[in-house]
DNA sequence: TAAATCAATCGCAATATTGCGATACAATAC
DNA sequence: GTATTGTATCGCAATATTGCGATTGATTTA
């Protein structure tokens, strides 16, 4: 069907696949790595920097934003995309949380 | 296209967002809270838990196979499956420091 | 006002993912 | 041997994602 049965899972469950799939495509991986890298920057430097058409920069930003861990600012004709402290900071808990559950038990 | 061009990204980044979609899945998700709640489980134990058909379980079991955080061993008639401790390790660490580079510098 | 610049959105094509019924396959039980 | 049980795989349908050219909309500059 390739609709996600979502109803069948926890909340929390939704949301961490959600935060994964945020980050789940280099794209946005090199996104997030240049914003970091630069402080900020706006959406033409990105075109340049990765060998990407703009319409398909500016779908990944848009992505990146719904997911919370990018905002962005007008700033004169051009837009400043920069990484969200509190939302960066969730998703850093978030991670950490899951992947703290287990402890090496060899089962088998 | 429906194509990601992974041969314009680092090798890096393309290994990082194939770690996150192996779990950008909330079945995914549940399948191994699960082994880890039970320490190890039967695929059968999964189709009950979860409200999936088996041949669906199945499906998400291959992809967690293929990205190395589980692994089965056949028992009789069922097959046991477990978290790779060295795998979920190495997630861990690279998730960690994926997070650790930016720090909040509060730009714009 | 007109021209130029930058980003968002639309519409499309190609591929990927999700889910499941049906079937195949392997190991045990009888 | 046959029957049973548990899992993997096949094939399909529905939906999602990726990528981009073309267009639109907003702002600045001349």
């Amino acid at each position: 069907m390739g609709l996600t049965k979502t109803q069948i899972f926890t909340e929390k469950q939704n949301k961490l696949a959600q935060m994964m799939k945020a980050l789940a495509h280099p794209a946005r991986i090199a996104i997030i790595q240049h914003l970091i890298k630069s402080d900020a920057c706006i959406c033409g430097d990105l075109v340049e920097e990765l060998g990407l058409a703009q319409a398909t920069i500016s779908q990944h930003l848009k992505e990146l934003k719904t997911s919370g861990l990018i905002q962005g600012t007008i700033e004169g004709t051009s837009v400043c995309y920069c990484i969200d402290p509190k939302v960066w900071n969730q998703y850093k808990i978030t991670f950490e949380s899951f992947f703290v559950t287990y402890k090496d038990k060899n089962c088998c």
